[in-house]
DNA sequence: TCAGATTCATCAAACATTTGATCATTTGGG
DNA sequence: CCCAAATGATCAAATGTTTGATGAATCTGA
C-alpha cells in the first residue's frame, strides 16, 4: 500500500513528531502541519518535563504532582479562598474539592468556611504542608536547573516569550478554560 | 508580615507565574528563577491548549485525551505492538492495558496476539475507529491552527526548536521516562 | 422585600494514571 | 537442554480528572 512513509523501524516518543507530520500531510493534504508540529511538540515537552518532576521528585514524597500545585499555590500566594487556589494552580473546583481530601487527611492543608460568604472555603498550610513545599520544592528546582541547562539563557528567555505569546493569543483562539 | 510581594488582589493562572517566581526568590533566594519561570510556564502553555483541544474537540465526539492519543498513533503508524503505541503515545503500558479496555468496548480498536511472541498483543484501528480519527483530527487541527496564529511563522519555528532542544537535554538530565 | 438567577462547593459515575505485584512466554548462558 | 533472568501484559489499590447534577448561600432587580 503505503510505500510513501512507512513507519520506520524503531519510532519513538521524539521521533514520531516528525513522523506524524509526514504522514499526516499524506493522508489529509490539507492539514495545518505547523500548527501540528507545534501543538505535538508542546505537548510532549511539556509532558517529558512534568513526569520527571513528579515522578523522581514528588511521588517519593508522597505528593502527586496535582497535589503539588495546590500546596505550591498556598505556598507561594498564602491562605486564600479555594475557587482563587483553583483558579492559579490550574484546577477544576470539582477537582480541587477531590484532591482537598488528600491534602487534608495528610495534614497538608485545612479547609475552614469563609466568614465574609458561608459558601467560600479559606484554605491554608499546615505547619507539615509549609515543611513538605519548602523540602520539595528545593528538590524541584533542581532538576528543573538540569533541564534548563539544555538551553543557553537567551535562549530560554526567548521560549518563555514565545510560550507567553502563545498563551496571550488564547483570547482571540476563543479558548475554552477550565472552571 | 511579608510586606514584600502581597498577592495582588487577582491572581490568575497566567499572572501567577510572575508573583510566584518574585515571590520564591523572596523565600529562597538560592533559586533558579530562570528555570523555575520556564517549568511553570511550559507546563501552563501545554495545559491551556491540551484542556482546549480535550474540552472542545474529543469529549464531545466520545474520546479522551489519552484515547485520542492512542488512536492517532494507531492511525499515523498502522497496525503495531502495544509496547510501539504506548511508546509512541506517552502512554505507560499499564495505563495503555487499562485505556485499551475502554476503546476495545466502543469498537474503536481491536486487540490480537501477535503470532512471532504470544506474550505480545497488535493493536489496529477498526473501521469505525479510521472514521472517529479523521472526524476527530480535523477539527483538532482546526484548533490548532487558532492557537498557531498568535505567533509568526518564524516565530513557531523558533518555538518547536527550541522545545526540541530542550527534549534532547532530557539525556543529560538524566531525565525519568514512562515505563 | 422577595423570588429567581448566580455562585461556591460537593457529589456521582465513568475514566485514566501511578507504583508495585503477578503470570505467562521467551531468551540466554552454562 | 534447561533453568534463571528478562520481557510483555495485566491486575490491584490509591489517586485525580471530567461532565453534569444537587444543595446551600448570596445577589439582583422589580
Amino acid at each position: 500500500m503505503t510505500h510513501e512513509s512507512a513507519p520506520p523501524d524503531e519510532l519513538t516518543f521524539w521521533s514520531f513528531v516528525d513522523f506524524a507530520v509526514r504522514k499526516a500531510r499524506q493522508e489529509l493534504p490539507a492539514v495545518d502541519t505547523d500548527a501540528m508540529r507545534m501543538a505535538l511538540t508542546l505537548s510532549r515537552a511539556s509532558s517529558m518535563v512534568i513526569y520527571d518532576l513528579e515522578s523522581t521528585v514528588h511521588r517519593p514524597r508522597g505528593l502527586t504532582w496535582p497535589g503539588f500545585r495546590v500546596i505550591f499555590a498556598l505556598w507561594l500566594a498564602g491562605p486564600m479562598e479555594a475557587k482563587t487556589t483553583a483558579d492559579i494552580s490550574g484546577t477544576s473546583r470539582a477537582a480541587l474539592s477531590a484532591l482537598l481530601n488528600t491534602l487534608e487527611r495528610d495534614g497538608l492543608v485545612v479547609r475552614e468556611r469563609a466568614s465574609h460568604d458561608r459558601r467560600a472555603l479559606q484554605l491554608s498550610l499546615t505547619e507539615e504542608g509549609y515543611g513538605a513545599i519548602l523540602g520539595g520544592f528545593r528538590a524541584h528546582n533542581r532538576r528543573e536547573s538540569a533541564w534548563a541547562e539544555a538551553l543557553e539563557p537567551h535562549e530560554r528567555t526567548e521560549l518563555v516569550r514565545l510560550l507567553n505569546k502563545l498563551m496571550a493569543g488564547s483570547t482571540d483562539a476563543k479558548a475554552k478554560f477550565r472552571s
